[in-house]
DNA sequence: AGCATTGTTTCACA
DNA sequence: TTGTGAAACAATGC
């Protein structure tokens, strides 16, 4: 599930259900979500403190605690995590991470994969500008140049941060872009547009509810057409990820 | 049984 | 050293 857009919902439900509650405890067994830490390092951090505010930087979400002064927790929803609070069947065997509020609430991270992450004070040095927020000269600069492959240049979080399979897939046909194409081989022009399309599909997809109510992401599979053109999309694999494009289009 | 999966990290290689 | 691509990671669903 979990590209930009979901993160921002879930950043958002955090928000709404996190913060200003006294942490009674921070469940963190998972020692694969929570590596590296040891079990009870978070608990020991958090223990009595409250989260006091929510960011986000693409795929990553963060939260203070205490206003800025205590230990911040950063949280990854990795390929199928999602937030949940106060459920009635909570706990469940895929909470892989919880808080548990003095309240006798819980805000949980959720996933079956197990491969979401939980950690103190993440590093966010590595990560790209936001891909919703990049300004046009950042945006040339970073994306505008390399060998590989367009998509895999979209999706590659240092360069920048919040893309995923699904959203590289609607912006490049939105912006009739192949996926194929060497990222360095774009004009100034083209990028520039490809930016617009890129901030308007991120945008849209918070709006709808997330990246699977984009045009062309509804049905991935088999014979699909293009919606514009009717050509069979075509199917790839691209930076690692099966990849679908209209061939007569996105050049 | 086998394969694919909306993500990230690590490793091999040029 | 840097850029690129493939495999590994964990677990589930088709």
């Amino acid at each position: 599930m979990p590209e930009l857009p979901e993160v921002e919902h879930a950043r958002v439900f955090v928000e709404e259900h996190g913060l200003g509650r006294a942490i009674a405890a921070a469940v963190d067994r998972d020692t694969y979500v929570c590596r590296p830490h040891a079990p009870g390092e978070i608990d020991d951090a958090l223990r009595g403190r409250t989260l006091t505010s929510a960011h986000r930087r693409g795929k990553t979400m963060w939260f203070q605690t205490d206003g800025g002064d205590g230990p911040v927790l950063g949280l990854h929803l990795g390929m199928a995590g999602r937030m949940v609070a106060d459920v009635p069947e909570a706990p469940n065997r895929w909470d892989r991470f919880a808080l548990e509020f003095e309240d006798g609430g819980r805000l949980a991270l959720r996933d079956k994969r197990r491969l979401g992450r939980a950690v103190l004070n993440p590093d966010l040095c590595d990560l790209g500008p936001d891909a919703a927020e990049i300004g046009r000269d950042a945006f040339r600069r970073r994306v505008g140049r390399g060998a590989a492959p367009l998509k895999a240049r979209l999706m590659d979080q240092s360069v920048i941060a919040g893309v995923g399979n699904l959203l590289a897939d609607e912006t490049l046909w939105q912006a009739r872009l192949s996926p194929l194409r060497p990222a360095g081989d774009l004009s100034d022009a083209e990028l520039d547009g490809l930016r617009k399309t890129l901030r308007l599909c991120t945008r849209r997809a918070i709006r709808k509810g997330g990246v699977h109510t984009g045009e062309v992401i509804v049905d991935r599979g088999r014979g699909q057409r293009c919606p514009r053109c009717k050509v069979e999309m075509q199917r790839a694999v691209v930076g690692g990820r099966t990849t679908f494009f209209c061939p007569a289009e996105q050049t």
